[in-house]
DNA sequence: TTTGGTGTGGTCTGGA
DNA sequence: TCCAGACCACACC
């Protein structure tokens, strides 16, 4: 029978239990039962010291910790590149694994003990080859699995999706649960505590608080849904619902056995696990894994969902759905914004669920797991995997102690920023590296265990430029030969991809697969140095870097031999420009170059011509008269702008100077016209005097990174937040505060307050001139030679115009 | 618990 | 009151 894996886990009594959830090809939930698999770790005895310690470990009572040992035998495996015999113990309950290695780990023949702080699910997954979100050929008897094989397959079964909501509202100091939505594609609801008689057909009026939670969890049943969407479940609604529930001593009993709702500690945070379901918390994988990626201010549902829908929320504030709800008007209203809510989490589901199935597919981990993961926690699983597959032992991650070692660790010498050429360019070559990282950590062999090998051979065919490091060049390492399948099987799909019409469902999941492989990839090299990597090794991540700078050294020597003029570089980019040239002139000459280049690379690293651009602006830093690195604009021949570090591209500078920069930049690259960008800064400050600007484009972001206590700075975010929570708002480290500066007395912290305690009559127009507006489009006047001064005062500015004209 | 280093710029703070 | 340096956030790659 052909089977997709959606769900893990186990139950114990006497013997240990692993249950599957599945899904067969007709979209039937199938739950399976595992039954000879067992915990176990490793054990590293002193060199000649097996049997001894064996004889030991034979003597232990495990009763103490409250188990049974299973079985105690010797096996090789290796640690780095050296083979080493090791004791595997193997007990029964798999949650005494670590209370049994306790038992042993200070016996003095233990070098070191490995593996007993993995997930008991993750180490049959991960032992079995069996792939989440994968299907395979499985054979059962009486609901057990008895064998099975992975299938090579690009689709997905039929799932039942659902999405859910909730809303609260606070109620003489206690908060009431008033709305819950369900969305799935065939039946909407919206459970309320009250009835009327306009309601939607979608709406269930039942009696009280208690019914609503009653009426969802029958619900819950009766949709049955294999996936369940929240946008901030976790730590939100699950949590919130529960604790209601239990007020009323209702079990939140939403598994497909009936069982309650779980709240899985991991670390700070906790998880909400539903048995043969997967809860994905929405907000925590765009939070961990998408928002890099995103331009939005704030990761609200509404701002996810604009960005990557095109489609917003309903606009209904906390204090008009307060307001609806105590007068009991408008309940339609807030019924369909609820809905609403269910809808965007449903389609919002809809674009992740396909990244998060191939990432959990990849690394081995459940789509519950993989969806919640940080970059680290992917790229480890996938190494974690890798390493079985090697007969390698897997690192232990560091202890408290290791970590704050780790992290005192002075930084090392990372990649070159090219001071740019100031000024307007035309006519700009772009190329970059492919995957710079990536590919020299291939090339070079760069991984814990070559490092510094010992072969005098190697030390002089693969030397570290800068550094007294070699990697060695007669055994593939560890991670170099992982990575090196990642980037072949990109390159693949990517091929294939090509073979696909864009909006077929094949290309989709391809898509999904490369994307899921991209970010292995990269995350390697930083994975490299950080400070709870089980494969740490920062000599790595520094070698990676100085390979790195040699090889855009490199290619601007080459660059500038080739007669070409190099005016901007970072990290794995050059920019140049060639001037006398027609652009198909110099499209060849671009083009004979970037293949002069490639015969010249070692290995697979390899130089791409990204593009020849029109123009391009490169502005002076706010002190002195250097170029100033990481802001930059480039024009397409296609007429499309590139901005980069402008302040236009940073939340933490209000709407209004960055749109008014946006248009200067837009102004002076693609119609040369420094008077109109003048005019318009002028009369961008006359509005603002006026008032006649919009609030929410005064609005500045800012993060709480900490606590507020541990600010030494109080910055304008902290005091508006301060003052905020004053007033009964919950913000904590990573929120983003929303503030616009005020009129009045003392510093620019004083007189921030939290946006939505602001009208239009209370912003400070000065500020938003001197300190907004004007900065944000002097930065790019000034390049062209023109100060604030001249934004300001008006003479001059007429002077100009009439001369220009 | 947060993949790494490089870089810009605003605001605060405390000493001259 | 002025200013340098520290602190802080956010961008680039």
């Amino acid at each position: 029978m052909k089977l997709f894996l959606l769900d893990a886990n186990y139950e114990f009594s006497k013997i240990p239990k692993i249950i599957l959830t599945c899904k067969d090809e007709e979209g039937n939930t199938k739950t399976l039962s595992y039954e000879e698999f067992y915990p176990y770790f490793y054990v590293l005895p002193s060199e000649g010291k097996e049997n001894q310690l064996l004889e030991k470990i034979k003597k232990v009572d495990f009763s103490k910790a409250k188990c049974k040992l299973v079985s105690l035998s010797i096996v090789e495996k290796k640690i780095g590149m050296q083979a080493r015999k090791l004791i595997k113990v193997t007990i029964d309950d798999p949650a005494k694994l670590q209370k049994a290695r306790d038992l042993v780990k200070n016996f003095e023949e233990v070098e070191e003990t490995y593996e007993y702080s993995i997930n008991f699910y993750r180490r049959f997954l991960i032992d079995k080859s069996l792939s989440p979100a994968s299907w395979f050929e499985a054979k059962i008897e009486d609901g057990k699995l008895i064998s099975f094989k992975p299938l090579q397959a690009n689709f997905l079964p039929n799932l039942k999706l659902l999405a859910f909501d909730t809303e609260f509202v606070e109620v003489e100091g206690k908060e009431e649960l008033i709305m819950i939505s369900v969305y799935t594609p065939t039946k909407k609801y919206v459970i309320t505590s009250y009835d009327w008689p306009e309601k939607q057909e979608y709406v269930v009026s039942v009696k009280s608080e208690k019914e609503i939670i009653r009426k969802f969890i029958e619900i819950i049943k009766k949709e049955d849904p294999d996936i369940i969407f929240t946008y901030n479940g976790d730590n939100f609604d699950f949590p919130k619902v529960r604790e209601k529930a239990h007020e009323y001593g209702i079990k939140l009993s939403l598994g497909r056995n009936g069982k309650e709702v779980k709240f899985v500690r991991r670390g700070r945070v906790s998880a909400a696990r539903i048995e043969g379901r997967v809860h994905i918390d929405i907000f925590v994988f765009v939070s961990h894994i998408l928002a890099p990626f995103l331009k939005s201010e704030v990761l609200t549902l509404d701002e996810v969902a604009n960005e990557l829908l095109g489609e917003g929320k309903k606009d209904v504030s906390y204090e008009e759905m307060f307001e609806i709800w105590k007068s009991k008007k408008g309940l339609e209203k807030l019924a369909e914004y609820c809905l609403h809510d269910s809808y965007l989490t449903y389609r919002l589901g809809q674009f992740v669920l396909m990244q998060i199935m191939a990432l959990a597919s990849l690394t081995t981990t459940l789509p519950f797991d993989a969806s919640r993961y940080t970059y680290s926690q992917l790229v480890e699983a996938y190494y974690m995997k890798k390493a079985y597959d090697d007969g390698m032992i897997i690192p232990n991650q560091p202890k408290q102690e290791e970590i704050m070692k780790r992290r005192l660790q002075p930084a090392y010498k990372g990649a070159i920023v090219i001071e740019p050429e100031k000024g307007i360019h035309s006519n700009i070559v772009v190329y970059d590296f492919m995957s710079l990282y990536p590919t020299i950590i291939v090339t070079h062999n760069i991984s814990p265990e070559t490092f510094n090998c010992g072969h005098e051979e190697c030390k002089q065919k693969n030397k570290v430029p800068e550094l007294n490091y070699h990697f060695c060049t007669k055994v593939q390492g560890f991670i170099p030969k992982h990575l090196y399948a990642i980037i072949k099987e990109r390159k693949r799909i990517k091929a294939e991809m090509k073979k696909l019409s864009k909006e077929s469902k094949e290309y989709e999941i391809l898509y999904n697969m490369q994307y899921a492989l991209k970010i292995i990839a990269n995350a390697t090299y930083g994975y490299f140095g950080y400070f709870g990597a089980r494969w740490y090794r920062r000599e790595c991540g520094a070698s990676a870097a100085a390979f790195g700078r040699h090889y855009i050294t490199k290619i601007v020597e080459m660059a500038k031999q080739e007669g070409f003029k190099v005016i901007y570089g970072d990290t794995d980019s050059i920019f140049v420009t060639k001037p006398g040239l027609s652009k198909e002139e110099l499209e060849k000459f671009a083009k004979k170059f970037e293949e002069k280049v490639n015969r010249t690379l070692p290995g697979i690293i390899e130089l791409e011509l990204r593009g020849i651009y029109k123009s391009g602006i490169f502005v002076t830093r706010q002190k002195g008269e250097k170029g100033a690195k990481k802001r930059y604009a480039l024009l397409g021949y296609d007429g499309k702008i590139e901005i980069r570090g402008f302040e236009t591209v940073r939340r933490d500078w209000c709407q209004l100077a960055k749109e008014i920069q946006r248009k200067v930049l837009e102004i002076i690259l693609s119609e040369q016209n420094v008077d109109k960008a003048l005019n318009l800064v002028r009369e961008t400050i006359e509005k603002i005097r006026k008032r006649e600007v919009s609030l929410k484009d005064l609005v500045i972001y800012e993060q709480l990174t900490k606590p507020i206590s541990q600010y030494e700075q109080i910055g304008p975010h902290v005091k508006a937040a301060q003052k905020a929570m004053g007033r009964g708002i919950p913000l904590g480290p990573g929120s983003i505060i929303p503030y616009v500066i005020t009129k009045g007395k003392g510093s620019i912290s004083d007189r921030a307050e939290f946006a939505s305690f602001v009208t239009l009559e209370d912003y400070d127009p000065e500020y938003y001139i001197n300190n907004q507006v004007v900065p944000a489009a002097a930065r790019v006047l000034k390049a062209l030679g023109y100060s604030e001064q001249d934004i300001l005062s008006q003479d001059k500015q007429k002077g100009l115009t009439s001369f220009l004209k």
